[in-house]
DNA sequence: CTATCGCTTAAGGACGCGTTAAGGGCCCGC
DNA sequence: GCGGGCCCTTAACGCGTCCTTAAGCGATAG
């Protein structure tokens, strides 16, 4: 899960980022708007937090801009409390939560949670797939009822490729989600993650959880097992 | 598929190339204009990015003769964001879409894709023919309600026989779909990979969906409703 | 009947992926 | 501050899959 945060105060960018950080999110950060304007639009961003008081071009034309390329996203604004009232215009620009500052990092934490779980449409934080269980808010991860643990890069794989179940995912769009900046891993490591995952998840090696295409990526099978397409829709 | 990827800045060409062969495209590459005018005219293309900010002819004079020369395949725009006005000189040259830089690689897929979709004049990006089911974005192919694992290049040759149902193919207009460069295979690689999906899609022999015509080519039976825009082009 | 074209099969080799082990950084406890 | 352990990362090697080629056979048209 790739977040992106664009604050100008300093301080307070770096106590969001680390909180962020701790709970297992990779972090793009800036505090300078058309550095902010590029990452928005060319990163592979899951969730941004975006200050509205910006220097150079403002929040809102991020935000504007976001939307007119078509990136759906969920975008969360912080607002002064001096100036809440900016946050109508926000919402109108198309964010789609608000923060007022100053404000409990609890408080925000679960602001975007909600946010993130909204844009997959799941009603829970929990996913399924066959007798794997994850659960996000507490980044617990059960098989049946027996309890794995997993390291901070395992679980994010694997969380990746269990919101997208059913789906092909590229080892490069696995890479771009998990880690930050443009930190292009040139080596093996999702393979090596993904070994790991398959022999916790699955040490007999009997259920295959995590199939490998060939040339294309891995798919983490829906329980519904490779059912036809029913047409499709909702990017 | 086969597109034409035409961008001086070496490193977003390479970006946009790696990610093209990922999702299954043959993919012409070039950063200099005189050379992408003769791949664009010369070559079968499916697709064509360009970048309007070329060295040597321009990427609009590129679009034109496309299009004087008769050619009506999709061509998708790229432009600075400090030069966003040139998009409109672009659709009026006779391009189909655009996206400004910077923007984030699943946009310009996703882009691509409807481009491709809107060219053949399919509303869903599924294809089917009789019992053969081929979901385009997902790469996914369904022979009744089971599931077959193709390999890429028989992705490749399923896909383009059945984007043109009923046509009669050549071998070599697959080859020159399926592959990059002027790689001219003189060898019999297309009736292996025929054979291939035919023993897939048909184990029994029973159905018979692709028909030999000999001397001429091969054909997927389209069956019922499957119409075909008035398509003109790709020599 | 023969020449041409297509089908079938098998083998070679290239390449992607799996697998393992070892190095090094970071954090935590002592 | 120091030591130890966990985990991320890298690299090497082996294996399997897939692409490609070639050769032999069958079919078809002239």
């Amino acid at each position: 899960m790739r977040a992106l945060v664009i604050e100008d105060d300093v301080d307070l960018r770096e106590q969001i980022c680390t909180r962020l950080r701790q709970e297992g999110y990779a972090v793009d950060e800036t505090g300078e708007g058309e550095e902010g304007m590029f990452y928005a639009k060319e990163y592979p961003i899951d969730i941004a937090i975006i200050d509205l008081g910006l220097p150079g071009p403002t929040g809102l034309d991020i935000i504007a801009e976001v939307r007119e390329a078509g990136l759906d996203y969920p975008i969360l604004i912080l607002t002064a409390r001096s100036r809440w009232q900016d946050k109508v215009e926000g919402l109108e620009a198309g964010a789609d939560d608000y923060v007022v500052k100053p404000f409990q990092p609890e408080e925000l934490s679960a602001r975007i949670q909600a946010l993130l779980r909204r844009s997959r449409g799941w009603a829970q934080p929990r996913l399924e797939s066959g007798d794997i269980i994850v659960d996000t808010t507490r980044q617990e991860v059960f098989v049946g009822d027996q309890s794995i643990d997993l390291t901070a890069y395992e679980y994010r794989v694997l969380e990746y490729l269990m919101l997208h179940a059913g789906e092909v995912i590229s080892k490069t769009a696995l890479t771009e989600h998990i880690y930050e900046e443009n930190a292009e891993r040139d080596s093996n490591v999702i393979e090596v993650f993904v070994r790991r995952l398959r022999s916790k998840l699955d040490p007999d090696g009997t259920r295959k959880p995590i199939e490998t295409l060939r040339g294309r990526g891995y798919r983490l099978s829906r329980d519904g097992r490779n059912r036809r397409p029913a047409d499709a829709s909702s990017s």
